[in-house]
DNA sequence: AAAATTTATGTAATCGGTTACATTTTTAAA
DNA sequence: TTTAAAAATGTAACCGATTACATAAATTTT
């Protein structure tokens, strides 16, 4: 029930008769402090159980050494590798990280980014969630001159520098492919077009349209969120067309995994009837049937470059306002769901 | 670059020409202190800008109301629902969480732990990595007296409260299911006897087996990690038996899944020839086919249950140390994978 | 109107570190 | 041996809040 009183510095420079400013510079391992006083300082602090206070210290030096991480949700491939990238490079570099997660709701995210403002994180990485339309609660960040990076689901016409994957490029790719496998209506099932993901790789999709001749046509396009509902109510919409589709290129694994599914069920054969292509390379994709082609893009580097550019900025290496936007590598796998002989 | 000096409330007190105190108090809502004096204080701090310094107020009281959560891997659904259960809980009670992951790996689990220990979290929710064997890296937390309850993943001889779901009715349950599927030879894919969830569920596939007159085949026992690799090793070795397994219980569904897939590709009918059962519900298994059996159980409840009983003990309601063992609710679900006719 | 209460505000110590500057001790140079 | 320089340690202010206790102002009671 009761916590016991913590050890400080003063109970160690009070044991060994010597002054609080020693000890504290012995701990930090401050080369002013001679060998031998050293040594016994530390033996007395693991004695008696020191450890240091984060409060006292951040208080007096006015820093955290902490990054905050705010991102729209957590159980997907793509997200914890990113993650990882992130730990990585910030435990390398000394930093602790705080992990929010907004779970695609945009008031959340906007608690989430007061918190991590209350804590005094000394930069912060993020992912915006679903419905966020704008980057009023990270004002308080920019005033404060504190850096935020977007990673992923961003602003398009942020200040702020962001890490993203060529979603046009990529989603030109994936009708590209699917053109090639001689399909000549392909639907497209997507998000809110707000969001940039979206925006953009519907634009990669009418482009390539465009580029072969192929005209876009409003009725193939379908706009949901992202849950198991919705790749059912899209598989409803694609059955109920008067012509069915030959192509379908949904921007979301799961939604695409549930959807074929639910076209599976209603006799329609894929990729013979209809190809289909996915976005993300979530784990699910290798384990339906038939495999899932997709658009796979490496979690781990964004994660990495992200965080190291990030923590350069930081320590004052390199300066973020001159790098605006940074464009991560993307490739289309290819697997049996799209593949017509 | 710079960062601006912060808002304190010497600067509101100034401004104001009253003393620290009062505007400290204000702040906190203190009814001590005048309607009037009040807005004034708040108004000023608006403008300005002001945000209060959790250092300085954490070093003062002692207390940083903030609850640390430790887990095994972010990535399923599970976890996901569990901290969802856990958030609910925490923001109301007004405190707030950090979620650390050791990613299965118990010397990032030790780090975390001490890093959240540092953090000074008045309590701990942790589930156990997968190689963690000896509660070690908890003994500072023990030792000052600050509340850690495990779920999920536990030590069983732990004095610790812990809150998990019957893992052995469990076991029993998928066991007795596919022997009801008229399965007589049952492999078990599982993964470390060490961790008690996959101890105690192998207890109830062998308790299962005795009550319906199966002798306990060691042949039949797979241990692996949970990996996609070790999914399809799993297979592998199935399909290597000299007499092919009817039924097959594995404790994982991803490894379930892939599993499933490898047999797939080497001509067996799931479940004509084998019947498989998962577990954990994720939602892989709704996709796959056949869809899965399982074992659901409530992550958020558990999230809830365990934050409730964290906080009431912090809040000094109730006493941690007379519950000891709190168990969720777990049920069978029935699909395709394992049902003959 | 004076005294007694009640209400509002102020003073100053405290939490546990960091660090500029001062002082003492040790070592090297003259 | 004395002096100068270098190395080690100490003193005290500071970071920004909270709060016990003291004091002042407003209100009520006699």
């Amino acid at each position: 029930m009761q916590k016991e009183k913590d050890i400080t510095i003063y109970d160690i420079a009070e044991k060994l008769n010597i002054s609080i400013a020693t000890v504290s510079r012995a701990l930090k391992d401050d080369p002013v402090v001679s060998k031998k006083t050293k040594k016994k300082i530390f033996d007395m602090a693991e004695e008696l159980g020191y450890r240091s206070n984060h409060f006292a210290r951040n208080l007096r030096i006015q820093q955290t050494n902490t990054i905050g991480v705010l991102v729209h949700e957590l159980n997907s491939n793509f997200i914890t590798s990113v993650l990882a990238g992130i730990e990585k490079v910030t435990t390398e570099a000394g930093y602790d990280i705080i992990i929010a997660h907004s779970n695609e709701s945009s008031l959340k995210e906007a608690a989430n980014a007061k918190n991590l403002f209350h804590k005094r994180v000394d930069g912060l990485i993020a992912s915006l969630s679903f419905d966020t339309s704008n980057l009023e609660h990270f004002k308080a960040f920019f005033d404060k001159n504190i850096p935020v990076i977007f990673f992923d689901r961003v602003e398009q016409d942020s200040e702020s520098t962001v890490v993203v994957i060529d979603n046009a490029k990529a989603g030109y790719q994936a009708t590209q492919h699917l053109i090639e496998q001689g399909c000549t209506r392909i639907a497209h099932v997507t998000s809110s077009l707000k969001r940039n993901v979206y925006s953009q790789r519907f634009k990669g999709y009418k482009d390539a349209l465009y580029d072969h001749n192929i005209p876009f046509d409003e009725s193939l396009l379908i706009i949901n969120d992202l849950s198991e509902e919705a790749g059912i109510e899209a598989a409803r919409q694609i059955l109920k067309m008067k012509r069915l589709p030959d192509g379908v290129f949904i921007t979301n694994d799961f939604v695409a995994a549930v959807c074929m599914r639910t076209l599976k069920e209603h006799e329609v054969n894929i990729p013979e009837d209809i190809a289909i292509v996915g976005f993300n390379n979530d784990a699910i994709g290798k384990l339906i049937e038939p495999a899932l082609t997709t658009i796979d893009y490496p979690g781990q580097d964004m994660g990495e470059i992200v965080a190291t550019n990030l923590i350069n900025h930081l320590k004052g290496v390199s300066n973020l306002r001159q790098t605006n936007t940074i464009i991560v590598r993307s490739d289309l796998i290819v697997r049996k769901s799209s593949v017509r002989k």
